[in-house]
DNA sequence: GCCAGACTTGTTATCGATAACATTCATGCT
DNA sequence: AGCATGAATGTTATCGATAACAAGTCTGGC
């Protein structure tokens, strides 16, 4: 600020070349101004930087913070966020999907200006049908993470649901298995309807039926999970597998197997998806596709900092990040014993962690 | 801004006024301001006014992102946040503890002033140490949040572990258990020790003896608890009741007594500490001291927000939250078989949601 | 009829950094 | 010598909102 320029007796524009040019501005001053700010603790101030740069290095994150902030994954993607963005000025905002009214796509364009956020990313399930009018108002880069939004000129990041259930279905049919149900989760999202697709259609093409009566709603939760399996389960010929669309409703699904004396993978074979931190721990270890999530965060930080950069007009962004098959201990080739039933009582022996 | 003032014939400055102050207005003259700002689609600008006001209205929070930001409870305590920051017009800003290089207090002031944050909030274990001196420096609202911090000079607002953990152990010995297991959680953090005090002295005032052979380490893992309730589990003798220092690690040891063929309840009581979101749900139902963990957000987000409005210097707040004691399918009497050991296999029955 | 006091509106200066333009000074060339 | 060139620095204006102060208007009371 003004001290220092009176402190090394320059003026204050100088001072501000210094400290950002590398040219036009002789070493020795530089030098100067450099000690001087060390000395006497100076440092910009970026509201006023920002206020003349029409430009607040923020990058704003919208979020359901009733539904979504608590969420295992909210974390990983603002970690994944500021991998990219600790090199840079760039900061994290969050915003409240709930309390900022972002349904009302006037005031979203007024927070966003306000806040002057140099770019926004739109985090969580059912926002895609409304934020494409939005867009059009904001003329701002925007990039929406974790749903897939079809052929709209809205840039997103996802996880390929479809490669990623192709995998473990192919798992469990290479196992051996051939009777093999599938636990679906939100009705509302895209997530489960694609996992559910892609597991009928790799069914298919390996001749295998489809049970109708095994495909039923879980919700994502653990309990209507077990309480869906306890019913499959204690019916005669049950079956050898179960994929779960989440890893959450395959804990359920495991805790209803050895509620009736099944074992876990001998008598059934569990799979799950997202790969939780604690699924690698539970015991038996989870057999899950991994979501990269703080992938996505990397690639949406990157992407906006892109556009900011280029402040050309935005190439439309859509991509499907790819999901890893984890082969643990909850999956295993059907045992002989299982198409008996499940009444049977078995010894029971530890499992590998 | 200008464009509503050239509309209306006023000048700038009443425009200013009629959307912020409700007095020395004429209520004609609001109408029209506000009948314009709605045509043009204006909005303030928040960096011109933080300029003025030498106030950016954000409340940083300082986080490990590394370690804490995936964490279940750093989504619910910035949750808290939100709902006492909805009503105004702060904004939450997240600072990451590794990028940021908040071990240096000169470059933690400065990041700080550079941002205009008006206070912050400083989330997760292990920051207890350095942060006094920071502080000296940091003419700016403090509170460390969910680390009790003694007697410093130092805000902070925290999770009452002892009186959590004493209702807890008073739970299993009501119910008539004399031999109850503890594992620890991270030998670092204070929280786990507060909860085994809390345990011992409430066993000795009971006049119950500790079992030193029955406590043990976990480090908040799934995994080693398993482990370690294997173990005890497995002599003869074993403890009626375990309590885990934390939910993941009662998971792992419902999850041991049930590879030996133990009940829980019937066999083995089981309680953890903190109440995830998953434990109302787990089979059984968990019986667990619950943590306030958004109370925390909220508790510090008004503590700061009365501090800035104050303006005078900060009164310290010590605060300890008291947690509750839930009490669900995971704990019962003693039964009389478990003394025999775990070897005998029992009749399995379905259990409880 | 005139003025105190309340009410409403306008003017100027400011927050701090910096873009755009102006100025100074030294060097090298004809 | 005289002037063009360019490097280094200084001056002014600006981003947009608003505090502080100024001024104008209206009311009622003497």
């Amino acid at each position: 600020m003004d001290d220092i320029a009176r402190d090394t007796g320059l003026s204050a524009m100088t001072v501000s070349r210094a400290l950002r040019e590398s040219q036009s501005v002789s070493a020795a001053t530089r030098e100067k101004v450099l000690e001087a700010t060390q000395r006497l603790g100076y440092h910009v101030d970026f509201i006023a930087r920002q206020l003349r740069a029409k430009h607040a290095f923020q990058l704003g994150v919208v979020v359901s913070f009733r539904g979504y902030v608590g969420h295992y994954y909210f974390g990983q993607i603002v970690q994944g966020m500021q991998q990219v963005l600790a090199g840079t000025h760039y900061h994290i905002s969050l915003f409240d999907l709930e309390s900022e009214d972002f349904n009302d796509p006037l005031k979203c364009v007024n927070l966003c200006h306000q806040r002057r956020v140099g770019g926004l990313v739109i985090v969580g399930p059912g926002q895609k049908e409304r934020f494409p009018k939005i867009l059009a108002d904001l003329a701002m880069p925007l990039i929406v993470v974790g749903s897939s939004l079809g052929r709209q000129a809205i840039s997103y990041v996802a996880v390929d649901n479809i490669s990623g259930a192709r995998a473990m279905t192919e798992h469990l049919l290479d196992l051996g298995h051939r009777r093999i149900g599938f636990i679906q989760g939100w009705r509302e999202g895209r997530d489960s309807a694609q996992r559910e697709q892609a597991f009928r259609k790799t069914l298919a093409a390996h001749k295998v039926p489809v049970m109708e009566q095994w495909i039923g709603p879980g919700e994502y939760e653990t309990r209507k999970a077990h309480h869906l399996a306890m019913e499959w389960l204690s019916r005669p010929a049950p079956p050898t597998a179960i994929f779960a669309a989440n890893d959450l409703m395959a804990y359920g699904v495991i805790d209803a197997a050895r509620s009736l004396g099944l074992r876990v993978p001998e008598d059934l074979s569990v799979a799950g998806f997202d790969d939780l931190g604690s699924s690698a721990d539970f015991v038996p270890a989870l057999t899950t596709v991994a979501q990269p999530m703080a992938s996505l965060g990397t690639v949406a930080a990157r992407y906006l900092l892109d556009v900011l950069q280029t402040n050309g007009p935005a190439a439309v962004l859509h991509q499907k990040l790819p999901t890893q098959l984890q082969v643990r201990s909850s999956t295993a080739p059907p045992g002989k014993s299982a198409v008996a039933g499940a009444s049977k009582p078995k010894r029971r022996t530890s499992r590998r962690a």
